[in-house]
DNA sequence: TGTACATCAGTGAACGCGCGTTCACTGATGTAC
DNA sequence: TGTACATCAGTGAACGCGCGTTCACTGATGTAC
């Protein structure tokens, strides 16, 4: 049965900001379109009316899981201390313990990497737009500043991937010591 | 046909090592067990004739990626030299393109974080063997000489595993700024 | 050392299952008058 | 504003396919005498 045209932008809003969580739990791979579409409330066959294919899907839930992820650090005042607590944050247990809400990168990151350009892409643009927010915090040229949010995240970004793959007291020793 | 006990060690040596390459660039989902038997020269159905499941063998083929991974840091004679060489080596667009002879910690670190105990107890005891080989390289306490391990190694494996993920120009970016 | 036979590594067909995608259908929405 | 009808969002069955795993079978290996 047909829906308004504001409940089917509801509904394309729902699946992709569901599919964003699932894609961060269980990988591309193991989140199949009938996931997808049930965490929205809805059957797998409605799917291609609002994507061409599941790779489209894959796309818009990675901008949208970097757009969730980065916006709190943009839209800061002082860009020294959100900077700071950004860190703490990302290096904390609740974020390595839930994936479904976090950073893309270290939840995505071995997957994206066998996808297409045009995956890799909306990576690309989500990673530089974090990049241009922590370099905000940074002292000295732009290019100095860019490359130092870049160490920084690759940092981060490698201590949850790491924290997630060893037993817990690995796991903690590897977050604690990352965050100084 | 029946082979001989050496030529049976023989080939299960070479799926492992098969394996170990086809999962570093495919992932653990698109790494089926026919592929790593046709790998080795042998027909799928013989698979459970050396593994009791598709586990055991990604755990297996996990211990050797580590294994050839972590031995020339173990068994260097100078290690502030070979550390510094391992880190160029690391952060090389050659290591970024060939994920197959590679880290396994980019090219498996978000699949394994949804993997059994099992399997992130053979990732962690390769990561720890890392550690335990870059920190030598270190100064200070081992407690701090371990802390400063863990820190190049997340931003090692971190730097790597966007690199795989971007465009060819953000992706060299990154890999520079991580070099120094 | 030679023989008779049990073992078992490897083969290829088969199993049940879930996948991405397609399609005929339904009926409420959107639109033209 | 009311009516007639075309559109199309969502449904659920169906498609071909590849997966992990099982199994009857083959024939060379390993072993007991």
């Amino acid at each position: 049965m047909r829906v308004t045209r504001q409940e089917m932008e509801t509904g394309h809003r729902r699946i992709v900001e569901g599919a964003s969580r699932l894609l961060r739990e269980r990988g591309v791979r193991d989140t199949s379109v009938a996931d997808a579409m049930h965490a929205a409330g809805m059957t797998h066959g409605g799917f291609y009316r609002h994507f061409r294919t599941k790779e489209d899907l894959v796309i818009e839930a990675l901008r949208q899981a970097f757009d969730s992820f980065a916006s709190p650090l943009e839209h800061a005042t002082s860009p020294g201390a959100v900077a700071a607590e950004y860190r703490k944050l990302y290096l904390s247990e609740g974020h390595r313990d839930n994936p479904g809400l976090g950073c893309p990168m270290p939840a995505l990151g071995s997957d994206i990497a066998r996808e297409s350009d045009a995956v890799k892409e909306a990576f690309a643009a989500g990673f530089q737009r974090l990049i241009a927010a922590l370099a905000n915090a940074k002292t000295g040229s732009p290019q100095q500043r860019a490359d130092a949010a870049m160490r920084e995240v690759a940092m981060l970004a490698g201590a949850v991937l790491i924290a997630r793959c060893c037993d817990p007291a690995t796991s903690s020793a590897v977050l604690r010591a990352c965050r100084d």
